[in-house]
DNA sequence: TCGGTACGATCGAAATTTTCGATTATTATG
DNA sequence: CATAATAATCGAAAATTTCGATCGTACCGA
């Protein structure tokens, strides 16, 4: 009984096979077995049929240490200063992986995970909480005030909000959370002041505001570097601006092992 | 309903899907329905597997109307004077079908349609009667002795056998009945003869006797045109060999539709 | 925010099918 | 002619598929 069935069965399954295709695909003359002209031409494709099914099962088991497709939606910043090295280090383990990255914004991350365009959105901005998204990261980002070093506010131990009023900012783009929050401490408190530049570029503010051209508003996640350099230098302006880095996948999405897998590292790296 | 599932159905197969290959096929995200990698990686397969299943089906199907491969094992008499027109008739209403013909003797119809090298058997010769071989038709064929018009024997009005005494012979291979029953006819009455020419065709042998070469032994189907030309004339010698033309399958053979179809005009038109 | 609606999952029962072991039938072989 | 080998047949048991009913959830409009 070496192929698992009864021999009735196989009677059976024969008999049953000819009966659904309306012919007969066995001869039994005398002792001897012969296929007929329809299980001739049965054979083939009966051949086929059953390489097609461990093709299946092959590509769909195999397929999850090899090809997929990942849809990220990041913002700008966390694209530029912590996917790289994410991206890199999946890019290692799952080199047969497919990464797409798409430029969202913290708006649009319950839309774009609802709608399922993408897999999982990696942003930074206000607080999201919804119920139908499932956050596995939450980080609290320090938003800062920056300027070149040389600037006069420099001199400042502390600064007020007041201390803004009529200063030339570089800002993101006005959908930019931070901003967002930024503008709002100064409006409710009345102040005035200049947008000299508004750019959705993280770099060009940067260099601008190095430039001596004004102020900036950014997460220190942005700026670490040059502040290190001693390029930009920080305003001593407190603020509690509730500001996050959030990982996000819909709650209702299968988590398929390689999306695991490129999840995983960030929520213990971060 | 319009597919004729339940719709709990439909849950359970794909659930029973998604654990057969050990993975998810679909992710519900809020209302609408997305296929997850695994999904659309399985989805062109699906439609693959489908494809040839109803290809299975319709070669199958169609089959019986369309190609098919008929082996055919008769003897040379019937190939000349009785197989043409069947042939030509089964070939225009079965323009799909390969019809291949076997030269074969009498002696080994049961061997070769027990070993299935034919799929029927068409013969002249001894009567054939086998538990496991079916006859279709059996016909008693007329066995003449004949010469040229002219010749010397012509002018008797009956002849004995004795009368064949030292008479120059044209035969069929020994192997051929019709010949092995008349030599069985002289030689237990103790009639001396020759055998001037030997020759697997009857073509040959006609054409011989035709030229006054001398007798021949031969079933009036093959000698009926020369008879009507008065190219030849039968000796009339009475005798009551059993020689009969018989149409064979193995009793076992599933007989296929064109199979059938080329069996029945034979009983019929003979 | 609260029903209402639409759709899929879940569950137990019923129907169908598959499977099995035993028996019977057939064929080849000594 | 008896025996061995193989496959068909049959009824019962097991597994599965199917169904209808119910439940849960998401979306939609008030």
């Amino acid at each position: 009984m070496s192929i698992g069935y009864a021999q009735s069965n196989i009677s059976a399954q024969i008999q049953q096979l000819e009966q659904e295709l309306n012919t007969k695909l066995l001869d039994r003359i005398g002792k001897k077995v012969f296929l007929t002209e329809s299980g001739e031409q049965l054979l083939p494709y009966a051949i086929e049929m059953r390489a097609l099914a461990s093709t299946i099962r092959d590509k769909l088991d195999n397929d999850h240490l090899s090809h997929s497709r990942i849809v990220v939606g990041a913002s700008e910043s966390l694209c530029v200063f912590k996917l790289p090295a994410i991206v890199e280090s999946f890019r290692r383990s799952h080199p047969n992986n497919e990464l797409h990255l798409e430029l969202i914004e913290n708006a649009q991350v319950v839309e774009q995970l609802t709608s399922n365009a993408i897999d999982v959105a990696f942003t930074i901005g206000n607080s999201i909480e919804h119920p139908a998204i499932t956050s596995f990261l939450k980080k609290r980002e320090e938003v800062l005030v920056l300027s070149a070093p040389t600037h006069p506010l420099q001199s400042k131990k502390a600064l007020a909000i007041t201390d803004f009023a009529n200063q030339p900012f570089l800002l993101t783009s006005t959908s930019c959370n931070y901003r967002e929050t930024f503008e709002c401490d100064l409006k409710s408190h009345g102040i005035p002041y200049q947008v000299t530049l508004e750019s959705g570029s993280v770099q060009v503010i940067k260099k601008m505001t190095i430039s001596g051209l004004g102020l900036c508003v950014l997460p220190r996640l942005a700026v670490q570097d040059e502040l290190n350099a001693d390029l930009l230098a920080t305003l001593p302006y407190k603020n509690d601006y509730k500001v996050y880095s959030q990982l996000f996948c819909h709650a209702s999405k299968w988590l398929s092992p390689n999306l695991a897998d490129f999840i995983d590292p960030i929520i213990k790296s971060i």
